[in-house]
DNA sequence: ATCATATTGTACGATGTCGAACTATATGGA
DNA sequence: TCCATATAGTTCGACATCGTACAATATGAT
């Protein structure tokens, strides 16, 4: 391993270290007892829109469709979502946010304003909008090259 | 929530999904079934010297004890590790690697060397050598408010 | 229309993660 | 010295994650 490899080595490093404190953090101010997890699949469908199939959310998180089945019904079981079948496609279902789900969502999002603005404060929001572009470049690289 | 709080959010959503998506690429190259924590912890050792404590692994994870316990006992029966009573501190124990857990952290490591080495290719080392120093700083941030 | 194959979702079992409670040892003050 | 408190590690139970196997449905070739 030369020294550019080690270097994304210890970038990759450090990703994995700073999202194991932050999702600490997020955890910890969650309600409920949610958990991460549940909390992405209601934000992924707020800022995408739902009436997504359950492949299609475990395909845009890249987890296991087990993964998303146990997910959903969690969800489900606490009205944040409700599924139907789908239209068209017998084999297949659809999800929906309830009101319950979008105020879930915005309610966990405020619940870490307090954080992020002591961060922003602390550190400087610019740091992390300029962070922001270079970090979807690699995101974006590594989504189009899975089976790299 | 302001636009500030916003890219910082996003920020950390973008960690989320790199980290997802790099994890899951480690984990299909490691060998023997090994899970990215277990790897995570004999590259810690090498890198930083063994011959410490369970908590003070724990600690420079961030993760919980008990879940140490958990992974440093399946690195012991996998002979990666052995564990002796600390000399002077009869709570504690020490963790000191073996041959065979220093040759599977470099096979570990070699096996990512073609995926580094494309990325570096395709992204530039430059990216990511650019990047490394404000990623240090928020993890370090994190690291000291973790009661934020 | 029929059938081989692909796709969607689920059931189940194995393992990883983590909080609460516990044991053993260490430490510091009366 | 004795005891209250703190610390290191484990056990246990709950839940998350994931691979394998499976059932139901869709698709495409014949």
């Amino acid at each position: 391993m030369n020294t550019e490899d080690k270097s994304l080595f210890q970038f990759f490093n450090e990703i994995g270290i700073i999202n194991q404190l932050s999702s600490a953090l997020f955890q910890a101010r969650l309600p409920d007892g949610l958990h991460v997890s549940h909390f992405a699949v209601l934000n992924h469908l707020v800022r995408l829109g739902d009436e997504k199939t359950p492949l299609a959310i475990a395909n845009a998180f890249q987890v296991p469709k087990t993964t998303m089945t146990h997910t959903l019904a969690v969800l489900e079981k606490r009205y944040f979502i409700r599924m139907a079948p789908h239209e068209t496609d017998g084999r297949s279902k659809v999800v929906f946010l309830t009101d319950a789900g979008r105020q879930m969502q915005r309610d966990a999002i405020s619940s870490m304003d307090g954080p992020l603005r002591q961060m922003a404060d602390d550190l400087g929001a610019e740091l992390f909008t300029e962070l922001l572009p270079a970090l979807e470049r690699v995101r974006t690289y590594l989504d189009t090259h899975r089976d790299m």
